[in-house]
DNA sequence: CTACAGTCTACAGTCACTATAGAAGCAAGC
DNA sequence: GCTTGCTTCTATAGTGACTGTAGACTGTAG
């Protein structure tokens, strides 16, 4: 039950310091006890807390679900099927994302091997890239760089 | 041959006013003539420009990537395999993203199966996003929200 | 005691835009 | 010519989800 400063949270839960802090300037964390000397003092629930916001970020849950799921989370009579509707959102979401990259994937293949290298005013992927009638943006969504 | 101005542009290539001219403040675009009372004015070759940036934006192409492309554009007589590498660094990019879309649909699935209704706390959605230790995120890179 | 790592606050910077404000320009109708 | 209303101009601030920096304080190992 000794409580641990920000930087062994950090370390346990895989999550940089400043962004802890960020967290709880959000209003994600909540306000930690402090030390006599200002230093934050957690217990195990903030890991607990810390790591499921982290895997839900690394699951691409936006960070407003989260937030709705963490307050379900502290109201457990709440039924669940609201958090079902959350991950069934993120689901369809992941899923179009899905079928996009895959557009992509066709397409940049189809790019690459139009390319029989030489200048490149005869290149085939430069020649792709121009040409912007055919391909995939009818919906305009675009796919974000990582 | 008659010159356009950034409305008809922006039509043309179907990118936003506000976009051109921070295209153009960040050195993507050069900059333009402009009329007597100081409107900008583009002709054909900015709308290609435009699209081309469009097309590679919404193949998800890092705008650093997009910039290099634009140069190779402008000295034809450079080899095309530097093009041809950046379009298959791309690949691989969307190659890997797919991959974990992937891994994020199975878990996500899986989340949503074991939900059986009920409180939050019985809730298996909620149980998997506690549960941080077994899944994805060995190599933690994590996938962008749209 | 002295390093030096960790922590504190507050604020600026990132990327790729988007939004806003206030002024000036332009095209059409009366 | 005048008015109406859209477009354009510049400059600046805001977005989300952090990251980085500066300068001061604290805690600990040797």
């Amino acid at each position: 039950m000794k409580p641990m400063t920000i930087g062994r949270l950090s370390k346990a839960a895989d999550v940089k310091v400043t962004t802890i802090r960020y967290y709880e300037s959000i209003g994600l964390m909540g306000t930690p006890d402090r030390s006599e000397s200002g230093q934050r003092l957690y217990g195990e629930a903030a890991v607990q807390r810390l790591s499921f916001i982290r895997h839900a970020r690394d699951l691409g849950f936006p960070m407003e679900a989260i937030r709705e799921l963490i307050e379900l989370q502290t109201e457990p009579n709440h039924n669940c099927s609201t958090v079902d509707a959350i991950a069934r959102r993120q689901l369809a979401d992941v899923r179009k994302r899905l079928n996009q990259l895959e557009a992509l994937e066709a397409e940049l293949k189809r790019m690459i091997t139009s390319c029989e290298g030489g200048s490149v005013d005869k290149c085939g992927v430069m020649a792709a890239l121009n040409d912007h009638g055919e391909c995939i943006h009818e919906e305009h969504e675009r796919i974000q760089a990582m």
